[in-house]
RNA sequence: GUGGAUGUAGCUUAGUUGGUUAAAGCGCCAGAUUGUGGCUCUGGAGAUCGUGGGUUCGAGUCCCAUCUUCCACCCCA
């Protein structure tokens, strides 16, 4: 197909029809963020390029292949932001956030770009719901940020999540800990795969979590970093388990959770659904104590996560969550006749003028054609006005779901009554007792 | 980045060993007396068969390239 009208490889149109879904979403994870004391922050689709280099790490893959970057007219090296937090804390520290009271709370709705090979629930421009807190070390902000994650998937309804949980330390121990990986490994240097071999100078415990067989029987009986964590970490992360078990959030300590960014420490965790097949991971973060100071900023310890917005509808949709909440018109008004065109359209947009979602036809259509319409775009109620009604000044209104009718003024008091008709119909509907007692 | 599939109207698909104007259902538009939608009936619009080459008298069907989507890796939200 012409460049013209394809998008892009690993990108989508949201649709009319999906963004109801999209709004749905984001009002649920605006109104916890809101709840939980988060404020939004918005920050720019690209940043330069060092940005991204010092804070998510050089030897990353997200860094070392799948960033966006190019130069401006400027000469200034500029990349689309890969991941949100190296933004929000950008933005944090130019702003002297943390002089306004600690903790710093922040959310945001970013889209993201990275140069993947496309796949379902793997796009090179994706959206993300994420959070950020900084300035607190407590564990106590550990399972706040996890509760916010663990509140939305509940809110819209996402089932059968799994949340893992890990700590991977400070550097400190994890600097012992990679030090007895390595030692470990390195007496099976004959048997690991090539990746893994690469691995073991470079990031060991990547090798934990290798898909090969051979590597993974090998890796069963390596040393544990739960093991090595210095008395710090060890204790910050029991503190977290207990706030989770004291709140009840259930969750399952996975050794094998290493984040593939290179700024975090301590707390790691993923929400895991196995809903669309393999299993999915739709939201991801953790703690990462010394990256506001690796940035030039204060020493301060912060966490954060990151949610697929794209995967999370994956899940709700395989699980045929209702979302799709259309936003349907109030009332249709039919004209008959050229006179009566103009007024129905005078009456539409007095409607809207006060609130209430109303159209009329545009096209120039026979009666039945409009009613068909009304009904196609789901309108509540319609009317029809003709010559007859413009006399009189009163027409028919008729709930188009059970099809009752109502004569009603069309000029001064329509309003008044159709808030009256709206809400005897929303009584009956939802309590059809009622309306059988009055008979 | 590696390996493997896929691609025919807006959607889901049919299309025989390559053979005349590429089918169907749903959807869309219009009608079935200018006063009322959902059911039914009739008609219509809509496809340069992903794109570009090649083989052939002839290609939706075969070959090559390319793009998209999808699956498994890799990686990750």
């Amino acid at each position: 197909m012409a460049l013209l009208t394809q998008a892009p490889r690993g990108t989508q149109d949201i649709l009319p029809a999906d963004s109801a879904k999209w709004q749905k979403m984001e009002d649920v994870m605006r109104q916890e963020a809101h709840l939980q004391g988060f404020g939004e922050i918005r920050t720019p689709v690209f940043e330069h390029t060092e940005l991204f280099l010092r804070s998510v790490g050089e030897t990353t893959d997200v860094v070392q292949k799948e960033m966006y970057t190019f130069k401006d007219k400027g000469d200034r090296s500029i990349t689309l932001r890969p991941e949100g937090t190296a933004g929000a804390v950008r933005a944090m520290l130019e702003h002297g956030l943390y002089n306004e009271g600690l903790p710093v709370k922040l959310y945001y709705f970013t889209s993201c770009y990275r140069y993947e090979k496309a796949q379902k629930g793997r796009l090179r421009e994706f959206h993300q719901f994420g959070v950020e807190m900084f300035g607190s070390a407590s564990p106590l902000a550990d399972a706040q940020v996890i509760a916010l994650a663990a509140s939305v998937f509940q809110r819209l309804g996402i089932r059968d999540l799994s949340l893992e949980i890990n700590s991977i330390g400070c550097p400190e121990c994890r600097a012992r800990y990679t030090a007895a990986l390595k030692e470990y490994f390195s007496a099976y240097t004959d048997q690991l795969c090539e990746t893994c071999l690469s691995r073991l100078e470079r990031n060991p415990m990547r090798i934990l979590d290798c898909k090969s067989p051979i590597c993974a029987g090998i890796a069963e009986g390596a040393p544990r970093m739960l093991d090595y964590l210095c008395e710090d970490c060890s204790r910050h992360f029991e503190g977290v388990k207990h706030s989770l078990t004291e709140i009840g959030i259930p969750y399952t300590v996975n050794p094998t959770i290493v984040r593939g960014l290179d700024y975090y420490t301590r707390t790691v965790f993923e929400f895991i659904s196995t809903a669309t097949g393999a299993p999915l991971t739709v939201c991801a973060g953790g703690r990462y104590d010394g990256l506001v100071e690796e940035m030039g900023g204060p020493s301060m310890p912060a966490l954060g996560f990151g949610l697929g917005m794209e995967r999370a509808l994956m899940i709700l949709e395989a699980q045929k969550a209702d979302l799709a909440e259309k936003n349907p018109c109030s009332v249709f008004i039919a004209a008959l006749g050229e006179e009566a065109s103009f007024a129905a359209f005078r009456m539409a947009h007095e409607l809207r003028l006060s609130g209430i979602s109303a159209a009329c036809d545009v096209n120039g259509r026979g009666l039945k054609a409009q009613m068909k319409y009304a009904d196609k775009i789901g309108a509540l109620y319609s009317m029809v006005l003709g010559d007859n009604e413009l006399q009189t000044g009163e027409a028919v209104l008729k709930n188009m779901e059970t099809g009752e009718k109502h004569t009603v003024f069309i000029g001064d008091g329509f309003l008044e009554q159709f808030a009256a008709i709206e809400a005897e119909d929303d009584l009956k509907r939802d309590f059809p007792q009622l309306s059988e007692n009055k008979e």
